[in-house]
DNA sequence: AATCATCTTCAAACCGCTTTGGATAGCAAA
DNA sequence: TTTGCTATCCAAAGCGGTTTGAAGATGATT
């Protein structure tokens, strides 16, 4: 069933009754209700490759998402993000199209997506230091807003972040109230913008109590299990080892976790550990109480926004860039508490 | 840049410009070079509104993720599955589209893609017991290919699958071969297929020996941290705690060897664990020697396969379903020992 | 009664490609 | 010379909507 049938059985043309279903005023109240009740009946819907081609717009958005032997963007944090952004693109009526792509071809597939005309609007990921990517989407022209931001690059753009600073600063405050001093930070890795972030949050509020971190207590890597329980390991197992660890993800903190009970530690006693948390669906910390005392931010509510961002430069191509700079609540749970007393 | 201007540019006519493009024969050799040659020099790109309208055809497929307030489908699993298949999406010029929508509209969202004409076809996630969307499916008349399988469905349909029951069968035997006679299964949740094929596995095995499942070694739940660690403790805790654990992933594994640690007991010496390994690019089960022994089956190549099925049957729809049973690698890694003594 | 604005509807062009059904030219076969 | 192929190219008709420009009907205004 298509217009020009649903046209032909209502005795109108396709013109009228495409006016009547999208609401445009020139069309009488009782032939517009005659319309929708046909089009219901009949349970037309309008085919949305003639759309497209008829408005000349996508109505879809874009997430690359790179494939690399390296480092994977397929990780639980984006999957939970996509949630968030999907829920906004589905009310609005926009498609959702994901291309999983060597890395090698990220930058060819922006380029492809707008060209091809499949796309609106990207969503740019895991922007790292000077991100390329920045100077690549301007001068391909297509709308985009960052999920976090790209130190170092002069361009103005969207972004969603969370204030990855703050949130480690404050954390490191918090375990330095504590009593500890020696805290080793197992962080994401160091060329991406956030991890850099954190780690400044980190080294700021150390330096504001006069101390400088210890090379020996900084690690930096994937966040994954066996990473973070390689780190933690190797840091309880020096010659000075840590009281306490700041923890780039939940994941990472499992790792932590159980190499300090491997040295028959105990988490929250001998050794403190705050994690961040994205508040991911099904890597819950804790129900009631928090297993990590966390920094956390809901990086599910920052896909939302990421959509909504980009959603508004399409219908407004013109404005200015818009930013949202989130701030992660910090959770006490069960895994910090004072410093324990020397020797 | 589009067709027209690239061919009046050539002094040609759009049709074979388009024929030269696209390798049709009935061109001159030297005159395709010629347009290959300025479609490359002027960056020309085929609109893909225009060809999928003009040839019918969404040149997409469409994967369905139902947000709901309990179970969700937003999963560390769903993540790696999507990034295979994608990456045959890609391979094959078609782009995959993510509806994420509220559950109670996953039918409609289905009926929805395919009249709009969004997708060539849909994959469908996460089959329950009868599930009723594969006669939806079915009844639409679209293409798709199942990741699982529906127990109770008469229908025909095209999926791919683990063997879960024969991986847990085989897991099972494994631990009664080192002793162990009470052994705790930490379930997914029963209402999905692949859960109670698991479970069937789990008693057949039982029973093979002559053992029937003691009820309260049995929990069944979501797959996240906490409810591993919860469903273990209990089963440590009671009367008379098993010795083994058979477990429904990575993550309630690490639930679980939390909980066993809390009991002071060690996983591999006092108590055996097996998991089963998606084998999630982020989520690795250790490097060299895995940390659980596991039986293990990569969803991301699943995903490369139900794809490339779908791409199939959307290429000769007529044919009849075609399925793939994979089989679990049985991987022993340090999570699994002889039975203790008993007494 | 003639004019004009308003309301309502429609025919036709257009979006940028694919594809059908010729058309033309060159050349070998009859 | 005529006929019949083959090789090559093109005009035009879709695909299924949106949108422009116009027209008919109605009622109010002069």
């Amino acid at each position: 069933m298509n217009l020009k049938e649903l046209a032909t059985k209502l005795g109108l043309s396709p013109t009228t009754v495409s006016r009547a279903l999208n609401g445009y005023p020139e069309v009488n109240e009782t032939t517009r209700e005659r319309v929708m009740a046909a089009a219901k009946r009949h349970n037309y819907r309008p085919n949305t490759r003639a759309i497209r081609l008829a408005t000349g717009r996508a109505l879809a958005v874009g997430h690359v998402i790179p494939i690399a032997t390296r480092h994977e963007l397929v990780n639980p944090v984006f999957a939970d993000f996509i949630a968030g952004a999907g829920e906004v693109y589905s009310r609005n009526g926009y498609d959702m199209i994901l291309s999983v792509v060597p890395d090698e071809n990220e930058d060819s597939t922006y380029r492809d997506l707008s060209s091809r005309g499949a796309v609106d609007g990207v969503i740019l990921h895991a922007p790292r230091l000077n991100d390329p990517r920045i100077a690549l989407l301007h001068d391909i022209g297509i709308p985009f807003v960052v999920h976090g931001r790209a130190t170092g690059t002069a361009l103005p753009y969207s972004w969603v972040d969370v204030n990855n600073r703050r949130a480690f600063q404050r954390a490191t405050e918090f375990l330095l109230d504590l009593g500890h001093s020696r805290i080793g930070l197992v962080n994401g890795l160091e060329f991406m913008d956030f991890a850099i972030r954190r780690r400044t949050g980190f080294t700021d509020a150390l330096a504001a109590r006069g101390l400088t971190p210890d090379p020996a207590l900084l690690a930096s890597d994937e966040m994954t299990e066996i990473s973070g329980y390689r780190a933690a390991r190797k840091m309880l197992q020096g010659a000075a080892p840590p009281t306490a660890f700041l923890v780039a993800s939940m994941i990472s903190g499992m790792g932590v976790r159980r190499a300090i009970e491997e040295q028959g530690l105990q988490m929250g006693a001998d050794v403190s550990v705050i994690i961040h948390d994205d508040d991911l669906s099904y890597m819950k910390n804790g129900e009631d109480v928090p297993i990590f005392t966390a920094t956390r931010s809901s990086v599910r509510e920052a896909g939302r926004l990421a959509a909504d961002l980009l959603l508004g430069i399409i219908a407004h191509p013109e404005t200015a860039p818009e930013t949202r700079l989130l701030e992660a609540e910090l959770i006490i749970g069960q895994s910090t508490g004072p410093a324990p007393r020397k020797g």
